[in-house]
DNA sequence: GTTGCCATGTAAGGTGTTACATGATTTA
DNA sequence: TAAATCATGTAACACCTTACATGGCAAC
């Protein structure tokens, strides 16, 4: 679970209450978490627990209280030796490949639809993200080196969305083509 | 859960039994699961229950015996409408990237040495999926339109593998001239 | 003679999701 | 008056993984 470790790391940058990280990391597309309240209240308390971050209840008068997590000198530490870790490689759940390596049934036009429905899903998500890039995300910015990673980080991961989305434009051309070019052998 | 929709897929294909399931889709990358029994085995019970699949018992002399499952019409029906519905959106999960997140406290040294090693690992990642590309894997091949799409499917797959590592080239390079700029300032 | 392949399956646990519950305050 | 935001947490369950269990046969 590195979970865990996405939590200290918004810890390292500024203390946060579990709404905070809710929202935090859910809103952090890279940080590819749903961000829901099971994972995040637990994964505090084992933090605490393991004395990697402290606690402090803030009392507040209009809304309920807030408990602010703060990382310790041990945490920090840990959250140090996990970044330098090795690497794990990256893992693509594509589950519209799996979906296309079935289609042996499906006629042109229902080919079509379905190459055409991706395109478009893909389209939204990377008109979304192009705004997002655009607006900037909350994001630390503690030096030149980090805003730059995170800018990386953000066009990279838009990228990803704008290839998938050249390469189905690529396919439904290819397979107008190969469609085209077998109606002319019969 | 498709993952009951990819086992349907390779029945469509050809009778198989658990065992040969569990290796077809643990060696197809695109098909992202590990191929492991419980959920296989389970799910061929499902799938049977459901009346999607025929069951058969062939023993054999030297080995244990096999339990052969053969598609159905409803079957080959609910695959094809499940191939027809509306394409997910794809999912990335780069731990790198959350890594790359927390990098703030290495120096650059360490901030070196991580990206080298991510890509070193996406370098053998790239020359293994490349030769099995090379290779082609045992995959269904029963119009042009079919072994057409395996064949994109899996270039596509190569595809992401090698541009994750031109993209951590090119944050080597630039983070390269980033701290020389930077020395030369101070 | 230990490892690996064939072939079935079970156990246990980690990871992640949605939905529910509470209760006050602000916004539409 | 209905909904959203703030803020905490729980329940139930789906999904997925590693490891274990059995047992014969083949290969090195």
């Amino acid at each position: 679970m590195s979970l865990k470790h996405a939590m200290l790391g918004f810890l390292s940058w500024q203390p946060h209450s579990g709404y905070d990280l809710k929202k935090q990391i859910g809103a952090s597309y890279t940080h590819h978490w749903s961000g829901n309240n099971n994972q995040i209240y637990r994964t505090l308390v084992e933090l605490h627990n393991e004395g990697l971050v402290t606690r402090e209840i803030e009392h507040q008068d209009d809304s309920p209280s807030r408990k602010i997590y703060t990382i310790t000198d041990a945490g920090r530490a840990e959250l140090k030796a996990w970044a330098m870790s090795q690497p794990d490689l990256p893992e693509w759940k594509i589950p519209f490949l799996v979906q296309l390596a079935w289609t042996h049934d499906l006629n042109a036009e229902e080919m079509d639809a379905l190459l055409a429905a991706y395109a478009e899903q893909l389209r939204m998500e990377v008109l979304m993200l192009r705004e997002q890039v655009h607006r900037g995300t909350s994001a630390p910015d503690r030096s030149a080196r980090e805003s730059f990673i995170w800018h990386q980080m953000a066009t990279h991961w838009l990228a990803l969305y704008e290839n998938e989305l050249v390469w189905i434009r690529s396919l439904q051309g290819e397979l107008h083509t190969q469609t085209k070019s077998e109606e002319d052998e019969t």
